[in-house]
DNA sequence: ATTGTAATGTTATACTATTACATCATCGGT
DNA sequence: ACCGATGATGTAATAGTATAACATTACAAT
């Protein structure tokens, strides 16, 4: 039996082309800023990135920015999925950082048990002036 | 002097009714539900509640669950403005709970400002199964 | 009374996301 | 090789969320 094109974790061709777009952005981008993107690769519709974004989140790829509406390539190990993630967002210069600490995710885990949140996935996101800005 | 209607504090009409909408609910709504719960009282175009929503947001009387773009009351306190914010959301019966925890609230503080983030507002969103959901 | 400021009203428009349905490709079993 | 199931894709239409721009009103301070 010759590999199927999409196995489990394989990307299909537009989940590639969003997915890099987004590796090569140093910033979030909004599902629409990816279609103007990609038209000339040939996407046409929002559900083409729509689609792909539902994906690659899935998969622990790319994550949503909730308070911006945007999304952004994982930076972290390979992609594996994490049940927590964390952002931090400068006000001034928009500037959005992925972090990563396992200290943290396991202080989460804790509290969400706590709370009575069972199989929790958390999202944190700390908006602020970043030491750039804050130094200005 | 006579006080005036919106001295600092004092809610505006728009206000008042928006948070009232809100403080009965039970639920995070969304800014259309609120805008069509008000129809009766007048309002007719989604500005009077999106001005309404920000000015009882920055009073810390509202909180935004930017996973859901939906709007729900403070259930703490006084209202008083805080720098941080936290829910859990269950995932089956998007029951959101707000959570207060002045140690977690310190952690993140904490936290904030280890990674370089100054004056930082913090929100947190858990999701998964409340109790409820997950014994049944 | 005049004026500055904040709140409001109103229309139009921009931005974000999903539904619905048609088509195509691939895989597994016969 | 055929068939049917499944998943990916394409496309159009529509639903849902949020803001810009500008006109008007209310009120308190001078």
């Amino acid at each position: 039996m010759t590999q199927s094109l999409n196995t489990k974790n394989a990307l299909t061709k537009n989940q590639q082309l969003v997915l890099t777009i987004l590796n090569k952005a140093d910033m979030p981008l909004s599902a629409y800023s990816i279609l103007d993107g990609l038209r000339e690769f040939g996407f046409k519709a929002p559900l083409q990135v729509y689609r792909a974004l539902d994906r690659l989140i899935e998969l622990g790829k790319v994550h949503r920015i909730e308070s911006m509406n945007a999304f952004i390539a994982c930076e972290h190990s390979l992609c594996q999925v994490s049940d927590m993630t964390a952002f931090t967002i400068c006000e001034k210069c928009e500037k959005v950082s992925e972090v990563k600490d396992k200290e943290l995710s396991d202080y989460m885990h804790l509290r969400a048990e706590k709370f009575g949140l069972h199989a929790p996935k958390t999202n944190i996101e700390f908006h602020g002036l970043c030491s750039d800005c804050s130094n200005r």
